[in-house]
DNA sequence: ACCTATTCATAAGA
DNA sequence: TTCTTATGAATAGGT
């Protein structure tokens, strides 16, 4: 198409070769363009000129990711390396060990067990036993420590309200002493026990676990 | 081109979309050829239908991991990185949901509680006991099945049997003929009942649940 | 798949 | 590079 038709072959002069190179890019460009919007087409076009330059088509709304994306899919060509292999690997491995830990968890749960073998459900069976037993272990032993620390913490109740029994013996001390004219000793009084003094129970996480 | 002007919007007539699509796409292609041969350019192209059905193009003696080396190189875009970067994205999200996966069936199974809190145990445990509710059903289920297998097979078992005695006395009878003188015909006696006859299991599957 | 009127792409020249 | 234009190529619609 043009002025004279052409041979299919190299183009020797190399401006003509720069003009028809840059004119023949657009048209491949164009008709890339139409056949996306004409026929739903996803098209990655790609062009390097002799001169290394670079041109790209990708259609719309598509990344060129996509697009080889679905080249590997379908051609089962190898376009990235080993890591990638390797990631690819690496999903499918862990997406089994998910699914059997799915299905080991449904089954546990009670959920489609009903293509069981008598067997299988006797396994099943156990590891809950064992679970429960496990379980209601670990219960016991944490209402064990609970009553243990209740325990603790009324001892050192009694222990301070003798305490405080005790100070308030001394501070009637004092007011009686007040009261007989030693006005002036109430404003140097400090309690012997200051009023900061808190409980600290022996095991300060159990509260944590209820 | 061609018999009138097309405006470039998408085609709805499916079957015209389709015979427009293999057109254009053969001229695209040769487009693609020429441009590498007249002009010594490297092309890639790859197209695909609305079908899903791929075409490829890529400039002799290249391959199309070369092209998108230099296109990686040329154009900044990082290709693989990002494609990458979402497998690690994914393997990260999976592992997340199989590390509480493994949590969960631990727990189940009575292992690494001694963190827990007193609710989460009591949760726990209730898990446990509708798994087992549900399994000691199933169980009970296949026995049920299992004793109305067995009571079926006695009832055939005393059929075959009475069958049996039948034949028996039938057989009884021929052999008293034949010692009163009828030799000839023990060679023509056939059973009345063939041998290949089996007692047939009402469930036939259930013996595979064993 | 083939046909062909028509539109489009482009080679060559400016 | 861009414009022009004669010419060959591509193709839309029909068979």
């Amino acid at each position: 198409m043009g002025r004279g038709k052409i041979e299919i072959k190299r183009i020797e002069n190399s401006s003509n070769r720069q003009v028809t190179y840059s004119k023949r890019r657009n048209g491949i460009m164009k008709k890339a363009k139409e056949i996306t919007v004409l026929c739903d087409a996803h098209v990655s076009l790609v062009i390097f000129a002799s001169s290394g330059k670079m041109h790209e088509y990708c259609s719309p709304s598509t990344k060129l990711v996509d697009i080889l994306d679905r080249y590997h899919t379908q051609s089962g060509k190898r376009l990235w390396d080993a890591k990638h292999e390797n990631l690819s690997n690496e999903i499918d491995r862990i997406k089994k060990e998910n699914d059997s830990m799915q299905i080991e968890l449904r089954h546990l749960k009670g959920e489609d067990i009903t293509s069981l073998h008598y067997k299988e459900l006797m396994a099943i069976e156990e590891a809950l036993e064992n679970g429960l037993t496990s379980n209601s272990e670990k219960q016991r032993e944490i209402i064990r420590m609970m009553k243990k620390n209740e325990k603790m913490l009324e001892e050192e109740y009694k222990h301070l309200t003798y305490q405080l029994q005790k100070q308030e013996l001394v501070m009637e001390g004092n007011l009686r002493e007040m009261e007989n004219g030693f006005h002036q000793r109430v404003r140097d009084f400090q309690p012997q026990m200051p009023f900061s003094f808190r409980v600290q129970p022996i095991q300060p996480n159990l509260q944590d676990r209820m």
